[in-house]
DNA sequence: AATGAATGAGCCTTCATTCAT
DNA sequence: GATGAATGAAGGCTCATTCAT
């Protein structure tokens, strides 16, 4: 059985994950992912209609993938302590964007990450379905964790948290050349999420001191 | 003295600064750059050789413009408290990052952005003269506020904060879609700044407490 | 009963007519064929052996069902009065070319109009069959109304009276927009086909008068 | 002194126009226009713009240059006598569609009665600067010949005349095929025109004779 | 009898670059 | 110092056809 008996279709996806990851979707031919599947030129138009279609794919397909491998609430259930919560979101964060070991998987990443410096089209729908559910439930346990602050708090908060993670995968390059003892992979996943959630905690905590200090 | 005095490279420069800000690299043709600059076709490669050297040029003249227009250490003096120069080394990070109002200067930043998640052979020079001494500074504040951290400490503090203020430019179009109320905008920055440095030093407490916690 | 069951090639060769005629030979795609018939797009090539083949057929179909429902002579006999015999001749030539009402037979003119153009090969064998007995009845006719009239003037009559047919069908989009008043439709084409046989008339009694005049 | 001397976009223009008038435009491929022009498969686009441009050009330099080297009113003052005026007008559009010996030429009359067939985008101001006018001067002949008679029958006459001539351009392969020596060449040309305007007059007397009689 | 999958050839267009002037 | 003309390479896509099932 060789790779020719899975499917052209499958194959060109396959392909198709690994070289738009690779290049993005501007740099990428259809030509060099038919020639990675050992598929003609024409199949991809045949199987996926475009090369754009192929794009959007390629990324439904990850991100379907990544919240069904990881999914939100894993470890925890509704009513544990708001911080175990968050830690476990924070984990859950890093895993679905830097996967659990497979070098595909992390360059699929940098493909979420370039879009989401230019959103394109494709990146709308899909921000609606898998992106902003995600950040609700952060919401929430940010809330949770800070009864009393207004609105505005909330979202600072939740920000700092989701740059602190998305860091790790959008200045891998970087963070490899300058400090490569940080440099996210499969083993020091967990760790980085542990001082992730606690550095957090403790940026949360100094505005609950603050807004409970008497004016 | 109209447009056309002002010397055809000048006017490419400023051209390409436009349009590779809005397109990034790739999507940026010579035609257009040279169309808006009222330039002929070849005169990108008779002023500067390729497209790719203009790309590395608009690059280090947009970085340089930044650390002059914003230096790391403005508004304190080294023996400033350490909070107080973190507090400082946040804001000029986000104006470097958002400038201060110019709407060409926000929209460069994504280049930058996009040289992170793929660092191409022309930002290298650029992260070692601009990027890493920056990164000392960080580092050395950090230090300060955290005298017993082992390095590791100190590089994921460093991370933390970096990540929270980075946020605010690779994800713009997400924010200004999710809270827009959020995104950063000429005004807003300040409150932006000093919400991080907030978070930030409350993170780092935390982690001080613990490292003097008996064990 | 449902459409499918009228048989796949039935189906095709239905919708084979609709496409050519609204598109001409080259700009029909095999695709749009079987789309339309509701057939698999390898269908035509199983069925009819190519695209060029299927277009023979659908010439020669059509041609087929024009002659056995408008033969060249209906509604006189051999031996009325040449006159009449043109004139049944033209509103039988135009009933051909236009059919009387159903919009897909019209547009099928448009075909062999393109083959007049431009023959084919397929063509030749149409014209040997149809337009050749055709054209001799023609011949017959006016050498009849111009007895002593030479080889060549009796070619260029016939000539004259099938451009005028003719010009109705090749120009019709041009008319319709130039005098949409005179655009053949159903009802108007007896008025038509008496306006030429008139026209034509008066043409031949002039060259008969002109050769019966003494030099 | 060699064809690479008189510049890339006349080669181009003159190849455009031998092949578009052979083929067509769907069947022409700008890589034999470029092949024939001895130039590089970019230069249409470099000097036309596109393909569709480039035929529209070919399109438009044909008919200002049939109309100003036959020109309307060639011959005749607008007080000669009308059947005067209509033997040239019928002259004058016969060597305009059919030209005057060059080959290419009348290949580019074939062009046209494609777009009557199949009227183009290109074809609607063609038709609105050249087509329109000339029909004017046709209709205000018949006119002057048929003083009474009402629109419709104007119309009718002028399409008459109009479908005689036409049918050696547009039915010129078929009869070449079935009676060659009728197919208008150079020299033939000034035959065939007399007969259409004789037969014409021929016709129009017997309408006139028409309205005349006494019902 | 019919089809889904796959393909090879070809098309128009775009683009950065070169070169003679 | 600058440019109009030209080009080679490549890219996405379309289409009629083939073939195993």
């Amino acid at each position: 059985m060789n790779d020719s008996d899975i499917g052209t279709k499958v194959r060109l996806m396959a392909a198709a994950k690994k070289v738009f990851a690779d290049r993005g979707f501007k740099e990428t031919t259809v030509r060099e992912i038919c020639a990675l599947a050992g598929a003609n030129l024409a199949a991809v138009n045949y199987h996926f209609g475009s090369k754009n279609k192929l794009y959007s794919e390629v990324l439904g397909d990850f991100l379907s993938f990544a919240f069904s491998r990881f999914p939100i609430d894993v470890g925890v259930c509704p009513d544990s302590p708001p911080a175990d919560r968050l830690r476990a979101y924070i984990r859950g964060f890093l895993y679905r964007m830097l996967g659990d070991g497979d070098p595909l998987y992390e360059k699929l990443g940098k493909l979420l990450m370039a879009e989401m410096l230019e959103p394109s089209e494709h990146f709308i729908a899909t921000l609606e379905r898998y992106i902003e559910p995600t950040y609700e439930v952060l919401q929430h346990i940010v809330r949770e964790l800070l009864p009393n602050a207004v609105e505005d708090i909330v979202h600072r908060c939740a920000g700092s948290i989701v740059g602190q993670c998305l860091l790790f995968d959008h200045a891998k390059g970087i963070i490899q050349r300058m400090c490569p003892e940080l440099a996210l992979e499969a083993g020091s996943l967990e760790r980085a999420a542990d001082f992730i959630a606690d550095f957090s905690l403790g940026g949360i905590s100094r505005l609950e001191a603050g807004e409970n200090a008497c004016p």
